[in-house]
DNA sequence: AAGGGCGCGAGTTTACATCA
DNA sequence: TTGATGTAAACTCGCGCCCT
């Protein structure tokens, strides 16, 4: 059926332009064209080739591309054959298809690139959100734990437990250690909890 | 190893269509 | 009507591979 179509178009093409494709008519053209450069090919009476692939030979192309992107030459052959083009017509046709397929899976590639990117800026944010907030619990944490010490010490500081001094009850990451260093690594989920910091808990 | 033929990718040129 | 712009077809060049 189509191939029907595409022999009748062949036709039609080759009572338009005689000599299918390696010529355009000189006379009484609609417009005014600039001059090719010679192909190798070509010899010195003819001028341009025809351009423009029509709807069915492009279909068909695309059809083969679809299985196939490579070209092997039989293919090439039978292909040039059906749709009654110069076997170099399909080489070029596949190799120009090749490179928009390419050019095509790079903007797609670049696109996927760009959104986990942003997902991944918008992650961080949060993350840095969370270390604040974070930061700003252990303070108040250790300024609790800095009131009931003082407490216990008014209490009973006569007894032998009064040696108990903030330095020893300080976890060893608080106070004197800093947390400077461990902005990035630094980060507990809100939900989770950590095993033997359950104190810090408390005060969430 | 040398060199010729061939196909391919990348980049460019050319012809044409479309639109403001 | 015309110039700018986009696109497809064709071209050029350089490279790698294969065969002799």
């Amino acid at each position: 059926m189509i191939r029907g179509q595409i022999e009748d178009q062949m036709v039609l093409i080759s009572q338009l332009y005689p000599g299918v494709y390696t010529q355009v008519p000189e006379q009484g053209e609609t417009k005014a064209r600039r001059r090719r450069k010679k192909s190798k090919g070509e010899s010195s009476g003819t001028v341009a080739q025809k351009r423009k692939l029509s709807t069915e030979q492009v279909n068909m192309l695309e059809l083969n591309f679809g299985n196939e992107h490579k070209l092997e030459s039989e293919r090439k052959d039978r292909l040039a054959s059906e749709l009654g083009l110069d076997p170099r017509q399909v080489a070029v046709w596949f190799q120009n298809r090749r490179a928009r397929w390419k050019s095509k899976k790079l903007e797609e590639e670049y696109s996927k690139l760009k959104t986990v990117h942003e997902n991944v800026v918008v992650e961080k944010c949060q993350l840095e959100t969370e270390v604040l907030k974070l930061k700003d619990q252990l303070t108040e944490a250790e300024k609790e734990i800095h009131r009931l010490s003082e407490r216990v010490d008014g209490v009973s500081s006569n007894s032998p437990t009064s040696s108990l001094s903030m330095e020893a009850m300080d976890p060893p990451f608080l106070g004197g250690f800093g947390m400077e260093g461990f902005d990035n690594v630094f980060h507990v989920p809100e939900s989770s909890s950590i095993p033997g910091m359950e104190w810090v808990n408390l005060y969430m």
